[in-house]
DNA sequence: CTTGCCTATGCAACTCGTTGCATAGCAGGA
DNA sequence: TCCTGCTATGCAACGAGTTGCATAGGCAAG
């Protein structure tokens, strides 16, 4: 349950209201903990009453107000603890490896729409390797990156491209595998 | 919410109790899809009720009795399906990753400490990649798979393998990351 | 002979995450 | 003018998943 750690790194990174963190989680942290605004905020609440975090009521013009999110020293220390702390393993949901395995029990016809639907998810994936791509130019175009901060963020990026090129050359594989099954 | 259709696929792998469903989904299955017997228990029974599955009771001696599971028509044609519609989009949560940015907010302490627990994690992967391996020798020891089942649970685990070596190549690259900060 | 482990199934309570909906002001286009 | 969409927050209900516990027989080690 690292919601709440997610969000004091996000915060750390630079201060948010509730929205601006939900957006964040649908690019950039999102990338690898996912997260909807209606978590966020129930969390952010609960953070608040733990003095893990505290608010900032900022007004706007033109806009709505917002409440800006600051990690507060609880925080800070709340999650100074939780890095010492073991990683979780991990709960794997590979859905398309079910449907490949599933595959064997189909018939041509839905093998056939299996392979269509492995081709758009690759597009997919080819798509978010050419966004994390370009990223990486934009954000990291110096490769000795100057301080911790940018460097970590770097080698957590090269991460997702080294993901996304292994899942486009097994999904090529898939593929293959698929087609000569009917051949 | 593919749980249900997971366990239809390994049931028509081979017909099998509640707990030696369980036992698969701590291995083989597991590898990709989680689930622990209590998720599976419940499952099943709304699975029956649903006419997906049916069971026989089979008496053992010196065991209590188990309550073995087959996939039904009906089990077969919702699969079916199953496999022609889009594939979800995943729910990503790469807790590692989190800590990795940040230990960006960790004192040189902390981040030793998270070197550690990275090198702890880099040797559960080999592992895992080792188990992979002997598994993929074990089972399919010809390269062209003889039929339909074998293939495409070969190409699955070539993704386990895949994705397993990708891991430690990019754990290495963390480890370097982690360590110049405070070299 | 007792303790712990394995097979085998299940209930109850809880937490986590998703989905649908609601509010509310402002901006821009048809 | 009305409709759509964006910012910004939140409630309520539901479904999925986890955790702790319970039962119950057999087996093996100490």
């Amino acid at each position: 349950m690292a919601l709440e750690h997610a969000i004091l790194v996000s915060l750390l990174e630079r201060p948010a209201s509730g929205y601006e963190l939900a957006r964040r989680f649908d690019r950039s942290i999102g990338r690898f903990w996912t997260a909807t605004h209606q978590q966020i905020y129930r969390v952010l609440k609960r953070m608040e009453a733990d003095g893990w975090v505290t608010a900032e009521e900022v007004g706007q013009d033109g806009r709505p107000d917002k409440r800006c999110w600051s990690a507060a020293p609880a925080g800070r220390e709340a999650l100074a603890g939780w890095l010492r702390a073991p990683v979780q393993p991990e709960a794997v949901r590979h859905e398309l490896a079910v449907k490949i395995r599933g595959a064997a029990f189909a018939d041509p016809a839905g093998r056939a729409a299996l392979i269509a639907e492995v081709e758009r998810y690759r597009a997919d994936h080819r798509a978010v390797l050419a966004s994390y791509l370009a990223g990486e130019r934009r954000d990291f175009p110096d490769p000795a990156d100057p301080d911790a901060r940018a460097a970590l963020q770097h080698v957590v990026l090269r991460g997702g491209i080294a993901y996304e090129r292994m899942v486009l050359d097994w999904l090529d594989d898939v593929l293959t595998t698929l087609r000569d099954l009917d051949r």
